[in-house]
DNA sequence: CCCTCCATGTAAGAGGTTACATGATTAT
DNA sequence: ATAATCATGTAACCTCTTACATGGAGGG
């Protein structure tokens, strides 16, 4: 979703300005599964704010800079809901994480392990925020984000609790079984290069 | 993960196309957790190629446009391994399906039903295509992975079919609620405008 | 007959992130 | 002391997506 839109949604739940509105977009439950910079959203706001969507309201405080907090007009509001009207472009997951894991072989046994054991300990602490999470319950609409959002980072706990010994053990049989591969080649040819076509690109 | 490095990563399992890696980046499991489009998959193949750490070869076929075959060297093998040993960035989810039910109230009803039915049966799906990757069980990475994105789905999918009818329900009681408050207010003043300060952007 | 698959590549553009610029306050 | 929090904004940059260009084969 675009950070217009993501603004807009922030502020229907009430008035907030460009920093407030970057932090509801990292804690739960909006931060799990939306995101923007303020490189974008203080642009956004402004464009916004002229096209009478949102309307800013400067506050100078004393001993902090000045806050610029905006709110949502009625336009902002039925741009929002005809924004929201439109069928959902498909979910976005992307895992740097479980690529390093799908080349798991290629990885040394003790790293691969120490990724998995990592992510147990950042899936417990993100479950943790989350339960103490009470504006997330007083919506029907928030509870349930709030509840997917749960259920999916239990599984995925439960999953890594379950199979990282597994995928240990298997690493290092693996490794053990491509050393004597290598050793048993070795002593026919050792030193061997596995890839002797090596052509240059134009 | 850049696109780059995924494309050593799948030429990594053998050798392939531009076409064929997208292909690759599209099915289970490493269609689960990255994507890359064509526009910037050849262009990295040929930088690539300039670079040494891919070869490719074009095959020149009878009634089909010529195809080149790139593989990995092994200048490429180890930039794919020194690229995996750096602490992978943060996991990314996205989700507008999400923001939309994070916003249930402003939604019809019967469009947050179709969303969350919609949903289910995407899902299914996804598992059903899922079950039938032989390949996915190969590799102690694979199989690894690919467990993870089934728990994760499966976990998805048991909260929706468990959770829709209460969504459901609540939202109907939420908006009868809204309605008979509105009904009251409208009593007093009717069409009464809820945002009089409407103030434009400069 | 039409759609999908095969197959590569370029160019324009959208959308975003990162880094910079600035600086006081409060908690550790 | 040092780090984090509060607070806004700009500009350069990067990366990827979308659309275009091209076209035959094969299945429904």
């Amino acid at each position: 979703m675009d950070v217009r839109t993501l603004c807009l949604a922030v502020l229907s739940a009430g008035d907030a300005s460009g920093y407030e509105i970057r932090k509801a977009l990292q804690e739960p439950p909006l931060g799990q599964f939306q995101d923007a910079a303020y490189g974008s959203i203080y642009p956004a706001l402004s464009k916004l704010s002229e096209e009478g969507l949102v309307s800013g309201t400067a506050f100078s405080q004393e001993k902090r800079p000045d806050k610029k907090v905006y709110s949502l007009t009625s336009a902002g509001e039925m741009a929002l809901r005809s924004a929201l009207l439109v069928a959902p472009t498909p979910d976005k997951f992307r895992s740097d994480f479980l690529l390093l894991l799908y080349l798991a072989d290629r990885l040394p046994v003790e790293f691969a392990r120490q990724l998995v054991d990592q992510r147990i300990e950042e899936y417990e602490g993100r479950l943790e925020r989350m339960e103490t999470c009470g504006e997330c319950l007083e919506h029907p609409g928030h509870r349930f984000v709030h509840g997917f959002a749960q259920s999916l980072y239990r599984a995925a706990l439960a999953y890594l609790n379950d199979n990282r010994e597994r995928l240990s053990a298997e690493l290092v049989e693996l490794k053990t079984q491509q050393k004597a591969a290598a050793d048993e080649v070795g002593a026919h040819a050792p030193t061997a290069d596995v890839h002797p076509t090596l052509l240059a690109g134009e």
